[in-house]
DNA sequence: GACGTCACTTGACACGATGTAAAGTTGACA
DNA sequence: TGTCAACTTTACATCGTGTCAAGTGACGTC
């Protein structure tokens, strides 16, 4: 699969993230490869079908964006502290991924694969939410009437992409109104007053 | 358009109700057709898209389990028991027209007139989202360093399907453990303790 | 009792997108 | 010179939507 020329592969992922990046709905194979410089027939050489080359381009982003460091950061903070900076680094990837996110949504119901690679995806931002609300219970900040995984789910839901599209695209907020106006509603909702 | 047989038009409403809602992934214009009993171009001859069928389906489904009434509800409530009214009549009715919601959600990217009736149905529930908040603010019960705009852009987030999908479907919550936890979020969110 | 019309059926086809298959081109390397 | 790998070109299968045109059968009307 991957066997063939890795700068045409990597030429067709950062045409297929920025294909899916301009708002533009030019989001065919053929476009593609046409942005990547290449016959459409070529882009099947490297990537078996158009779930494949999705779920191959968040990797590919996650690779670039580094959000293993990002995220990281966020970990090194605790109690309320850790819950702010966890929103920050997540809230702010959000943009940089939403046009790949967006595409793997829409292929939910017609693909298992992008099924499944979504579903990782937001396993691991559970997982972040789920570390973040631990924190604050180690420091005693989390709402006693409050489960762990309740408050989890919550801030998972919260920290969705769909919740992020609502505000900035559907409302008009900005990127820090966003981010100022996530980490205040999880504050409110998860730590006792 | 309509003026064929009243009887076969609500009989594929009802078609495309059902097998919107049953899980199955049979969409097709014809297994809608199929389950209404007619052939898949008598389909046609009521409804010239896809779109404006899913478009009619919400209409006569509105139609059918009376939002109206059941939001009137809530509007004769005033202050935070407005709130949890309203939360409660929307939040209720999510998971009656979800299978439709879906189906319009994902036709967003491709067509137009889906976007707009989608549009339109949110719009109605940010109206709803936004009565419920200057009722919190005329009995002096909203956050003095909110505006009403912005309480309202929260709540209306908070009340999206997706997010109900996402604690309903994605971590397994039980419609009244959805509600109770979507009155307690909002409070917290738009109230001040 | 023939006639027309209306709601629907039957069958065929165009189109756009994905994905498959196979033969041809080009350049690097032995 | 020959071969191999990466890519191109061309052609085609498939699936779902939407269009078109001719046909059928029941019902009302003159």
């Amino acid at each position: 699969m991957s066997r063939k020329n890795p700068d045409t592969r990597r030429r067709i992922l950062d045409a297929a993230w920025k294909s899916l990046e301009s708002g533009s709905a030019a989001h065919r194979m053929s476009d593609i490869a046409k942005r990547a410089g290449i016959s459409r027939q070529a882009l099947y050489l490297h990537f078996p079908s158009r779930a494949d080359l999705l779920v191959a381009t968040t990797r590919h982003l996650d690779e670039v964006k580094k959000v293993d460091e990002r995220l990281a950061a966020s970990r090194a903070a605790t109690g309320a502290d850790r819950l702010d900076a966890f929103i920050e680094a997540w809230g702010n990837y959000i943009p940089e991924i939403h046009g790949v996110a967006r595409a793997l949504m829409a292929m939910q119901d017609s693909d298992e694969e992008a099924r499944n690679a979504w579903a990782d995806r937001m396993a691991a931002l559970r997982h972040g939410c789920k570390a973040a609300v631990r924190a604050l219970q180690e420091a005693g900040l989390l709402r006693r009437d409050l489960g762990a995984d309740q408050a989890t789910d919550m801030l998972w839901a919260l920290l969705s992409v769909p919740n992020w599209e609502a505000l900035r695209h559907g409302c008009g907020w900005d990127q820090t109104a966003y981010i100022t106006g996530m980490k205040d509603a999880a504050r409110r909702v998860l730590m006792a007053p």
